[in-house]
RNA sequence: GGGCCGAUAGCUCAAUUGGCAGAGCAGCUGACUCUUAAUCAGCGGGUUGGGAGUUCGAUCCUCCCUCGGCCCA
């Protein structure tokens, strides 16, 4: 059983055995936890410069190197012995010889353990076998490890502990470095793109004392010294079209989100989104931007554009499908527009293909549900290639703005990709009144009992009347994104602490 | 919230019909100065997630609880 101890923890031999060992080198005027290790090169640069050099191009001298690391293999041969040490992701095999160490050999280097923490300076070589390796000519210690590593071959394969112990995780698996050494990439390359499209990166608060621009049940905190509720925020929406009424008319924002709601595969309580909003931009133009974005970037983190995730192949190479979001379900199961919105007509389509049906809920409009659930079951499944879903009603819609060819449909998207939605997008509202009326009618709905309905903003509101212009707003599940990229179904393997219950 | 599955040595996993709880790695002792999951010989290591029950006897059967995984809502 992985520990999330809440108290001292018990010992086992292991450690009692490494910590004799600690005290015996202290005794011996050694610092079981070293000094800083000033001039090291990463075993990457290192190995970037060695790169090509072969035992007959060997040059001389020999490249030499000072290299700190762990040591995550060990192969010990009488006064000599080889160990192989990690850092930051990347292995390098050093040769200790007690010939050439000295005194140091029985002193230091000859009660090492695995998961120690060494700094070495040395010399490079070839093996017999050709293996790169470095000949070391001192060595000190920098962190005893007093726990136990998991096995050598195995790892850890007890995805709890995987989670709970991340650093473990880390040092163990190559994978999980590389996936989080990727999601940083994606990040960078995010930001620059945005910047590079005119886009200025904001922070806006995390902390609200009216949380709005999604339909989710918040966190709530307090601030002492204020004596005031706040919530964390569960979208950062309603404080960037502040910023577009401001004039700064391309604003974005990648940060966390916070929504009390359960945790899944694909849901954590916290998670991270990127919110963009370009003012006299319509939303088609936010999916050409989308489109370029996602295929630029599966280039330069993947090489390519064509991806795997899950057992699906899939090509983000633009221009992604589009569909109807009605004309989806009417074509699925044969259903004539009028009878879009007939809630019998609907109800007799689920029962009849003994689908669940969805009880209805305090506030929210029963059709929306309807038409939700079969859009999940005929439609989402199908959406593995990138697609733009368009032509959402407004019964499901509050936040977008009604289309001006049909008022009964809004001007706003959805991009599915693997089956997963990865992003939402619409023109704003930007008449003060109607958000108003739009925001009264979402309190009716909470005072009925819709806990995910927000309370109005009637501060946005005022922001409205001083005028938004016409602006497309879009958001981005970073997380979903990376597990794509990364092919991860599960976002708990692209957060580096997902949450989960403490251990009792 | 519901269903299914899981939790045994530091790690990865076994354990027959309910009958002394084992292996590999790791650890300890010894041999070994070109190995790379090093090898060879020997030794130690367990509240079988927690609690209750059935039984002469429970890792195994029953119930409750905790934590996790997968699927569903």
């Amino acid at each position: 059983m992985p520990s999330q101890p809440s108290g001292p923890l018990e010992q086992t031999e292991h450690e009692r055995v490494r910590r004799q060992k600690r005290d015996q080198l202290l005794l011996r005027g050694i610092d079981p936890y070293g000094a800083p290790f000033p001039g090291r090169e990463s075993v990457a640069s290192f190995r970037s410069r060695t790169e090509g050099l072969t035992p007959e191009t060997l040059p001389e001298p020999a490249p030499s190197a000072r290299i700190a690391g762990r040591i995550i293999l060990f192969r010990k041969f009488g006064k000599a012995f080889f160990a192989t040490i990690q850092d930051e992701g990347e292995r390098l095999q050093i040769y200790v010889r007690a010939d050439l160490l000295g005194e140091d050999y029985g002193r230091l280097a000859d009660s090492l353990d695995l998961g120690d923490i060494v700094g070495v300076e040395g010399v490079f070589f070839f093996t017999k076998t050709g293996e790169p390796t470095l000949s070391v000519t001192s060595l000190v210690l920098l962190a005893k490890s007093v726990r136990p590593l998991p096995d050598k071959w195995h790892g850890l394969s007890d995805q709890e502990a995987r989670y709970r112990q991340r650093y473990v995780d880390l040092i163990v698996s190559p994978e999980t470095h590389r996936v989080f050494v990727t999601r940083s990439t994606i990040v960078r390359f995010i930001r620059n793109f945005m910047d590079n499209h005119g886009f200025v990166e904001v922070e806006t608060p995390m902390m609200q004392p009216t949380p709005g621009g999604a339909l989710a049940r918040p966190f709530s905190t307090h601030h002492n010294a204020l004596d005031l509720e706040l919530y964390l925020r569960i979208a950062p929406e309603l404080y960037l079209k502040r910023l577009i009424v401001g004039g700064m008319t391309r604003v974005y924002e990648i940060n966390r989100n916070f929504r009390n709601e359960g945790v899944s595969t694909r849901h954590n309580p916290e998670f991270t989104m990127m919110e963009f909003y370009a003012a006299y931009a319509s939303y088609e133009e936010l999916m050409a931007l989308t489109e370029t974005l996602l295929s630029s970037l599966a280039r330069e983190v993947l090489g390519s554009t064509d991806i795997l995730f899950g057992n699906h192949r899939i090509s983000l190479a633009p221009p992604y499908r589009r569909i109807s979001y009605l004309e989806a379900i009417g074509e699925a199961f044969g259903l004539s527009p009028e009878d879009y919105f007939n809630n019998g007509r609907l109800l007799e389509i689920l029962r009849s293909r003994s689908l669940p049906v969805p009880e209805p809920r305090p506030g929210k409009p029963y059709v929306a549900d309807l038409l939700n659930a079969l859009f999940e079951e005929a439609i989402e499944p199908t959406l593995i290639q990138p697609t733009f879903v368009t032509g959402y009603p407004k019964a499901i819609s509050p936040l977008a703005r009604s289309s001006q060819s049909d008022p009964e449909v809004t001007d706003r998207f959805e991009l599915f990709v693997g089956g997963i939605e990865l992003a939402n997008g619409f023109n704003e509202l930007n008449d003060p009144d109607e958000q108003l009326r739009r925001f009264l009618s979402q309190q009716e709905s909470r005072l009925s009992g819709d806990l995910e309905a927000p309370p109005p903003d009637y501060d946005y509101v005022r922001a409205l009347e001083v005028g938004l212009p016409p602006t497309a707003g879009e958001g981005i599940g970073i997380d979903r994104l990376v597990m794509l990229l990364t092919n991860r179904t599960s976002i708990r393997d692209v957060l580096l602490f997902p949450l989960l219950r403490p251990e009792a």
